[in-house]
DNA sequence: GATGAATGAGTGTTCATTCAT
DNA sequence: TATGAATGAACACTCATTCAT
């Protein structure tokens, strides 16, 4: 029995959650790729181990699917972050763990990249549908709170650091190095998703935060000065 | 007066350029919007004061009108940079203005983000049939490489920092606070488009990189923990 | 029962190659009318039983319907003359009958005609994308080799004619009276279309050729008066 | 002075003859190619040395161009072939004359050939427009009816040949090899543009008819076998 | 549940032609 | 007389979605 045989098999044996997972796999990489309005159906269907027909059936139709796939995305991201057990360690060790966490995450789930992207451009009116986004996302914010906490404490981090700004800035650095490689690679003929780049940049990003929340850190006073 | 002055000041313009810059604002408006895919010439078109055929007549395309648009995007970006006289000031002024600087500009001109996020979903595709991007560009990193270099040679900044490395994390910080503040507006209910908040987070850019680049900075040993 | 509810029933017979066939009907009387070019999708949509998406689902597009319509008026000619049996029949009784066949044929398919004279218009562009087209052909040069030497063995045809001059000059006859119909008429008042002006030509075409062909022929040597 | 220069004076020095010659000799090379629907006003006016709007000063529209193109084609046709003098000359060589004269002009003017290919697509609907077409053409007819008439008299053709029967073969035969050598190409491989094959051809041509016309020719009843 | 066929509203694009100078 | 700009109607083609079986 050839292989195409055995899988089409599979998918009339009647596994509807299987089903789902295929579809599901397929639409986050297309939408990931050309965007909601860039993406087609018919592609998407084509790419699937079922019919065109089904999508309809098990999402309803192409924003639905293209919600679903926004829902399960985040949720990947944001369960990792929380089963990281970062907020157990050292404040230092915590912190620069999860960083590397971040980064690693962001270079090995581009697609998940893009879909933020997208979303951003169409103001986030889908992201909007999902429900149980805020939940999610606040645990992060928890357990930056907890080693801040602990880091000031122990006199290791500088007191005056938001939880949320810095969550911001990890993923601001995090995310531009895989979102934006595509023009910094046409602008500059520096390609961020080579390896030494990549390995290169992280320890930086890492550098970069702990300078900035160090506690022997001087923060100068800012200059303001304004030239346009 | 001259006939042709006269005729200027007609209702009916007849100024080829005026009705390039017309539509081009507009469709830069849209595509940032919508991107590629999503954005409608018809709709487009109802919002120039021309009709749909002359943006045929003028770009030839929907492609080619979004390339012109990316084209025109860029090229304003980076002539403000360069004019900006950053390199001729001391070090750290230097630095600090042209970070408060692309901080501005990313932050008045959030169109410009969305069509740089476009471009990045479709693999810089368009982009790269732009002409010319690579050496406007590289004119940004000259004005930073410069002022690192005054910078270590008179103390104030530690060696060892690539221009490029510095152009992307300022770019980094800069881009996302305006790229992702829908996602994170829905995510953790904070906007980041108010003006406190972007008055805040300015600061905060300034303290994070001049912590970086600072000399007296310690930067310690990282821990690479690594946890996934 | 009124007309169009049956012929709505007829298309929701859910027969795919009745409507194949049925938009390859109109699609050879539209091109064969007009051209390539001059041909409308929606004209030709119009007067089937279905619609003009339609068309692109089964064909693709409007060139690959107009490919297939032009295999298909080849395939018919050439499956008609093989399967004439004229190889099997008396050397002068086989050419006549193939020369009447093939007369006959011109006669009552001239959309194949104009079919032909629009491919040599665009110089054979889109019959060189059909394939088969040189297997289907040859077939007929091979009845006329095996009449022509059997003839000339019986000694009523002269040697020397080869099969193929001797196919173009049927062609070119059989053709002519129906592809030049429209400027024959303009041009000299004679209308070649009528029965009586039909079957007079037959018959001197059948003279023509036999005369050429035939044994007792005197043929002079040109006299090569050149006059321009 | 360049040579464009020079071009663009010569335009420009008002002379109208010139400019309508450089208007049809485009547009007749355009139409021949892609007829009259696949022709495009840009493109002409892309070839001459003048504007798009001088298109429509001259002519009036794509449509009257088109005629204008038809009725100067026929007019080269039919002025040389009266001018030949064939009437004068004995029988057979005035015959052969004017076939030798007829290939050679069809051989080496394929753009009439492609033009009443055209117009017999269209019907004649446009050369029906162009007046004085039949006082033009039956000239010809005349001289093929004196050299019949003396043939037969001289008892070098037979009787019962009409003179408009032995033009339209003449025509056939000549019009074909030039106006089918796409298909035939194709469907057998045969080029008969090729200098070798033309010279043959002709030969062939004046054999043919040759043998037809000749008052030694046997005509043999036809058989009258149908096969379909 | 599953499949190929069908659909209508829309979407980018082209064309002959005319206007303003 | 000549030129670039402008126009609207038409044209080929696409897409998400639904129907019949």
């Amino acid at each position: 029995m050839s292989a195409s045989k055995l899988q089409q098999d599979a998918t009339r044996t009647n596994d509807p959650e299987a089903v789902r997972r295929d579809i599901l796999e397929v639409a986050t990489r297309e939408f990931a790729f050309k965007g909601l309005s860039g993406a087609r159906i018919d592609e998407i269907a084509a790419q699937t181990n079922t019919s065109k027909r089904m999508i309809y059936y098990y999402f309803g139709g192409k924003e639905q699917l293209y919600r679903a796939v926004l829902a399960q995305a985040y949720q990947q991201v944001r369960s990792l972050e929380v089963s990281g057990g970062f907020a157990q360690l050292a404040p230092r060790a915590g912190l620069e763990a999860l960083i590397r966490h971040s980064f690693d995450y962001h270079d090995s789930h581009p697609e998940f990249v893009r879909l933020v992207m997208n979303e951003n451009i169409h103001h986030g009116a889908h992201l909007a549908q999902v429900k149980g986004m805020r939940a999610r996302n606040e645990s992060v914010v928890a357990v930056l709170e907890t080693l801040l906490e602990k880091g000031v404490e122990q006199g290791v981090f500088r007191s005056g650091i938001e939880p949320l700004d810095l969550h911001v800035t990890i993923s601001a650095l995090c995310f531009y190095n895989v979102s934006n490689r595509y023009t910094v690679k046409l602008n500059f003929g520096f390609d961020m998703s080579e390896k030494h780049a990549r390995e290169n940049r992280l320890e930086q990003i890492v550098a970069i935060i702990m300078a900035w929340v160090g506690a022997n850190t001087h923060v100068l006073h800012p200059l303001h000065v304004h030239t346009l």
